[in-house]
DNA sequence: ATAAAAAGAACTAATATAGAACAAAATAAG
DNA sequence: CTTATTTTGTTCTATATTAGTTCTTTTTAT
């Protein structure tokens, strides 16, 4: 998960809030890992904070916070009462619109938290959206999108097609005798009419999370 | 997450709570961190409050509260340890627009889980919108806004407002001279400019959730 | 040979400190 | 209850120092 300088740099950070319980600075990091410039710092703090591992506040001062340590977690195996779960992981597969069936992204190793409540019946994963076709809905791209896995719809759900065993798109879903309408919600954009047989379906919209 | 001075306003602060149950006044911290003037204690008290270390009540004297202090929260390092928290669970208030102040609901016994990753930091609770004045930034009417509460914003930051006292809504902040223009995203509506006195920040925007 | 990591410098921004003037809130006095 | 006084919080200006970011070049490792 980490490479040794990023594993050397956490650890030291982690080190210096619980003993001084002040962030230590670009240049208190570049000495203790015995770096001779600070920008090989800056990269490998974003490399942590990608990997969910630390955050920090931009253009601010000594601002580090340590999200978690590497290392694999053990779930406690004496819990008298097991809290009721109300949250779950889901597989995050990508970027919609991204030219992939989603089957072919199956492996990616990320894996959200999302409450309950966001959740429908069977199984889920999560989607970020790519463009802004489906923008009349408030669906932005950069969103999040939780998808139920099912192949079939109600005629204008929004649902995840899979267009020619390639494309993914979120639209909305009509089906005209045999033909399938994908349709935007954006005037710039096109329906697609498409017969059956070159259109699948991969799940539907059951909710949102968007980051500012 | 802190630099020297913070951490050390921050412990002063929470040893006189602690030890007097009195707020100490900025001349007293001035003297306690052995400055000269007071304008630093209010540039230092304003990095805690962003950090979400520290709540102050604007124009109220003695009025600090400690929200949290430092290094404290650390993180498992050895297996034993039940693993990071991923969610958090936060008030929901009601719906935004439906005038009356966040206060006046406080006590909604509603709280809803939210993953940590749509939080940022310090303080926060969650509203319902009402209406249609943010869609054009697909913000949309039944949406689960999470707010973080503040009284600062940047300009073009959404935000919470409370207008004379009395109306919450959601809307762009934009400060023009001793005025506070409300913008909606949304055509239909107007901007609101309106003299700050009769305006109150009341958090701003750091993410969304949307059930469908 | 290529890609990734490190170095270095230049640049921009934040923090620290001080001093003074002002505004608002709390308190005391009438 | 109202007014005056004191305490307290906020804003502004200014300067020095420290710190974070960006970019280009060099080095290292694969």
């Amino acid at each position: 998960m980490l490479t040794e300088k990023q594993r050397l740099l956490l650890l030291y950070i982690n080190d210096q809030l619980n003993k001084r319980g002040v962030s230590p600075s670009y240049d208190e990091m570049r000495k203790a890992l015995d770096l001779k410039s600070k920008s090989g710092i800056f990269r490998l703090l974003n490399s942590l904070e990608e990997r969910g591992f630390l955050r920090k506040m931009p253009h601010r001062a000594r601002a580090l916070e340590v999200l978690k340590l590497p290392q694999a977690q053990i779930i406690p195996f004496n819990n008298t009462n097991p809290p009721v779960e109300e949250e779950q992981e889901i597989p995050l597969y990508g970027k919609i619109a991204c030219g992939l069936p989603i089957e072919a992204v199956r492996d990616m190793p990320n894996r959200i938290p999302v409450p309950l409540s966001l959740l429908g019946r069977g199984e889920h994963y999560a989607l970020t959206v790519e463009g802004d076709s489906m923008i009349d809905v408030g669906i932005m791209d950069g969103d999040t999108v939780i998808i139920e896995r099912t192949d079939k719809a109600e005629n204008g759900q929004i649902v995840v097609a899979l267009v020619d065993e390639q494309e993914v798109t979120l639209k909305r879903w009509r089906r005209q005798g045999s033909s399938i309408a994908l349709e935007p919600e954006n005037p710039a954009y096109q329906t697609r009419i498409l017969p059956e047989s070159r259109v699948r379906l991969q799940g539907k919209l059951v909710s949102l999370m968007r980051k500012y």
